[in-house]
DNA sequence: TAGTACGTTTAGTTTATACTAAACAAAGTG
DNA sequence: CACTTTGTTTAGTATAAACTAAACGTACTA
């Protein structure tokens, strides 16, 4: 017998928060798009309440993130005071958007650190032990720059899809 | 003037401390690749607590993690009854182990369950919204396979290194 | 201008998790 | 076999972050 459809979208809605955690983002986040995500229509926060189970304040702060991560948008209804919200398909858009935000913040500020202790190691004296650190940390400056390059390129790719997954897939193999 | 080795290395420590921190692992994950990762030999489980400012128990539970993870790897010495361990260097390799082990683990359950909800829509009447959400939860999950395929071809490569990631950028581009 | 319908902000609670301190286990060594 | 040296496990603590409940601000409406 076929469960109905307010089971199989709750499973749904647990599944994509379980999916954000993993990935270090909040659960009610991904709760947030499941629901949008299976909605037809555009929902008001109040309608996110009560699909979610999360309280007013928090679907506010969460859809904040959500709509500056790209993942959905806000629709503008004239003549209705109430926000609409509904989720981005175009999930490749959605990891450029993301990708941008995580560059941005901490991660720059991180990497810019290791940046910085390549500076102080490259004035100094000739001591083995510095030698030796200097090469380590300018190895791993060098990955880093291009890990910031790798992102960098998708994030400010026109367009990404499968298809060029399917071709960076045959590279790689 | 030039600062002393010991702050520099402290401030390494840090950078690495926030960068493990932001992509979601503990803090004392990256202190511990960082003492590693600077020191020319292998060290023992005192010699990292001196060096990383935790105790014992935290350092015994997060070196089984980065072991595991390949980011460091054990120095077994004969007549020493110490584990002995050294930082890996080749940080394509890391990443490779690093998706091998989110492959695993939370991240294969839930889009497991992506999946699972795909097959109880699909055993189902036509009512329209069952219908839409079908169409929806088919275009994730073929994301998310894509995703999947693209991760474990990364993990199975033999070898990844700037070079690939070179290539990697033209095409992007 | 009082009243209502929103979304946001805030103060406090809950929850998850990394860490500490200390007990424990195992395996030498005298 | 007691004693030391080592790593692991555990029970408890501290901390950070997400969430709740409620106050607040703002703008429309009567």
């Amino acid at each position: 017998m076929a469960q109905d459809l307010h089971q199989i979208k709750q499973g749904f809605i647990e599944g994509l928060s379980s999916i954000s955690q993993f990935w270090g983002f909040p659960k009610g986040m991904g709760a947030i798009f499941a629901v949008l995500y299976l909605s037809a229509a555009p929902l008001s926060l109040d309608e996110i309440v009560e699909q979610a189970g999360l309280t007013k304040g928090a679907i506010s702060t969460n859809v904040r993130a959500l709509s500056r991560m790209g993942l959905i948008r806000p629709v503008i209804r004239f003549g209705d005071r109430k926000d609409y919200y509904e989720a981005e398909t175009d999930f490749y858009k959605a990891i450029r958007a993301i990708l941008k935000e995580r560059q941005n913040s901490e991660f720059d500020r991180a990497v810019e650190s290791v940046k910085l202790t390549l500076r102080e190691l490259e004035t100094g004296d000739s001591d083995p032990e510095r030698v030796f650190m200097l090469e380590r940390v300018r190895t791993l400056n060098t990955f880093f720059t291009t890990l910031d390059a790798l992102f960098g390129a998708i994030s400010r790719l026109d367009s990404l899809g499968a298809n060029t997954i399917q071709t960076v897939l045959k590279i790689l193999k």
